[in-house]
DNA sequence: ATAAACCTTGGAGGTAGGTCACAGGTCAAG
DNA sequence: CTTGACCTGTGACCTACCTCCAAGGTTTAT
């Protein structure tokens, strides 16, 4: 069992932001000392930790507040509009996946071309580095933006 | 060219939002008209849509902003204190990859699992799907976290 | 038994990233 | 030569996501 301050501490967190996402439903602690401090079970360390990942890649709280409340319920007849509600972040997720590689290739590419590389710095700016990946995914670029 | 408008629609975002972008340096016009209308280029479309991908990927204005002004000089001494920057986005990327493949594998196998699949749900929230890919990468686990 | 270091709630304040409103200038169409 | 859809700058406002403060209760170390 971890106290806030525990917790937040090992997860290089602020104990408000714990406060703040119990406050906003993503993460209840698991119980409370009979004098009211907060107690996490390593299961709620597991959740938060997913919290943060999941911020890191550019989820809202709300949007991770979603995939938390996924729960198929097997005998459920819901059991479908759950799936579809995973696809679409599924679908999310992929999308981010495809743009990554792109911005990881360009920055290798960078990366290669700097300093003593045979391949002699051609590609000087992010843009350029983009640039000469742009005939593998023109196609590619036709959707919607401005998510979130 | 496109004026602010023509732009701004071609990439779904707001009029002001690329006014704001100027504002912060991170997107200026090519060019003004005489009486001063703000006229932008492919290459600047190309700049744009850089930054909405990068926004979408979890990156702050402030980072996006560092990876555009990315130029390696090819006689440039200063080449391989770029090449450090360079290279802390590249693991930046990498991290943020490696967590979006779990977040994939997991909601796959959620997916998966759900609606008349022969694997039957096992794995019924995105924690217990999570939970289930553990063993492969708890190794991986003890970055730190709290970026941004 | 008292200080230091925790914790509580409630509410104000702060930063990032926009978004809107206003007062007015520009421009193409009728 | 005016109407309507654009544009300008400046500045106030908004949401998301924290972060800090105040006033006080709890625990632990000395």
């Amino acid at each position: 069992m971890y106290r806030i301050g525990e917790l937040a501490k090992a997860c290089h967190i602020n104990n408000d932001t714990l406060r703040f996402y119990e406050k906003n439903g993503l993460l209840c602690p698991s119980s409370r000392t009979e004098s009211g401090y907060r107690l996490y079970t390593e299961g709620d360390r597991e959740i938060l930790q997913f919290i943060l990942r999941a911020k890191d890649v550019g989820f809202t709280l709300a949007e991770i507040k979603e995939l938390l409340s996924i729960e198929i319920n097997k005998a459920d007849k819901a059991c479908a509009d759950v799936k579809i509600l995973v696809d679409i972040k599924l679908n999310a997720v992929e999308k981010k996946l495809a743009e990554l590689s792109r911005f990881h290739t360009s920055l290798k590419r960078l990366s290669d071309a700097c300093c003593g590389s045979s391949i002699s710095a051609e590609h000087c700016t992010i843009l350029e580095a983009l640039e000469s990946d742009t005939d593998d995914v023109r196609h590619e670029r036709h959707h919607k933006q401005g998510g979130k």
